[in-house]
DNA sequence: CCAAAAGTGTTATCGCTACACCCATGA
DNA sequence: TCATGGGTGTAGCGATAACACTTTTGG
């Protein structure tokens, strides 16, 4: 094939405009929650929206992604993942983009509050939403099916609590994602059997008068065990 | 915003050529394989490639992968799913395009042979793969990663069958994804208490004398369970 | 009648579920 | 001392895994 023809093939294709879309989760207490902005350009300037940005030239989609949540959290060390593409012909009507979304897993505890406030940003329950632009709305909805589905055979509930945690907050987070109440005694029998968490000698005081031990999630551990065909479930 | 602005922000971006490729499984006997197409253009002319295709201006994403499977099968109603982006700068040395990689499960029995021959195409053992072109080795195996994890808990399995299959067919389908012996009296016994499956009238003699009675997926009785909360698992 | 694949049941073990009481502590 | 949340054990049940023999039939 000629080069002129390799041209061609390359040239005669149409380029498009591709942006990332972040889902960002956090976790307080016992309440999933996720990260909003306001949007500050038009169409739908002020109105609530996932963080986004198009994907530049010079950088590949997760970099894009990474470079979206560190603007926008401070933190570069998070829990990222892609979760697909939206490119309905109409989806967006300043122009036609397709979007890949990611979902993003960060600690509320470690974000920069500040830039929260910068980017006009919100912390929102998930179960109280607002109103969302474009096809944001199924973005979330798409991730919180995901990251159910997900949390049940990984570990990524961990990314969601501070480095050191109780049991009983562990359990309000897994509550929290599958919406339904687990049995103490069986939630802290199957998970302390995996042999994944290291028991400290500290106790958190915040819920209780007795306090709560706390653990940390042993990443070595875990990725041992799974080498020898342990399988993460809860 | 003015419209200037508006206009400055989405014509600010850089637009950048967006493909598909496809992973193609089909099953035979007992073995997973792969359609491969030789490909036409230069760079790497000649070598063996996933099909895949530029995103048009004019359609969706998972339009552009129907069109392709299409054109490149003559299926139109086959099981479909993106799997994820591939987006390195230096992934195509034709030019930067971020490819957005589907599988695809199709029956071996009703595709066009035709068609195969048309595309310089070819089906190989999952094992036995040759050298692919630029990211291309990388799709396959993460393909073949979600399809394993897809299959134990939904019903995908069926897709790479005919429409009416027997107990051992199906058996050693998903010996074939899992890697690994199952046996066939506990196969079958978990396979048949699902009551998803039809049980014909009819045998298929071409493996033994005896015959195995052949079955059919019923489509409704599965979803009419999965509403009741019922999962598959296998 | 025999080779080759299809079909079938039982038992032991393991993991899950359900469930109720004591413990530690600060106010 | 008492209210509050943290921590623990067991028994029953259902699901899974392991395992070997009988059936059918074309050649």
């Amino acid at each position: 094939m000629s080069s002129a023809t390799l041209k061609k093939y390359y040239e005669g294709a149409e380029k498009i405009l591709v942006a990332i879309d972040c889902i960002i989760f956090g976790f307080d207490k016992e309440t999933l929650k996720l990260l909003l902005f306001k949007r500050k350009i038009a169409p739908f300037a002020g109105e609530w929206s996932l963080i986004g940005s198009f994907v530049q030239s010079g950088e590949s989609v997760p970099e894009a992604a990474q470079r979206v949540l560190e603007e926008s959290t401070g933190l570069n060390n998070v829990y990222l993942e892609e979760m697909g593409s939206y490119s309905d012909l109409q989806r967006d009507p300043g122009s036609r983009v397709i979007s890949i979304a990611h979902y993003a897993l960060i600690r509320l505890d470690e974000h920069k509050q500040q830039l929260v406030e910068t980017h006009q940003a919100r912390w929102f329950p998930y179960d109280d939403l607002p109103d969302l632009i474009l096809d944001h709305q199924e973005m979330t909805q798409n991730a919180l099916a995901k990251l159910r589905r997900k949390a049940r055979y990984q570990p990524i509930g961990f990314e969601l609590l501070p480095e050191k945690f109780t049991l009983p907050q562990l359990q309000l987070l897994y509550q929290a994602i599958y919406q339904k109440k687990l049995d103490r005694r069986n939630f802290r029998k199957k998970i302390l059997s995996m042999k994944i968490l290291e028991k400290l000698d500290e106790k958190d005081k915040t819920n209780s008068r007795k306090g709560a031990f706390l653990y940390r999630f042993d990443e070595k551990k875990y990725q041992e065990l799974e080498r020898k065909g342990m399988n993460f479930e809860l």
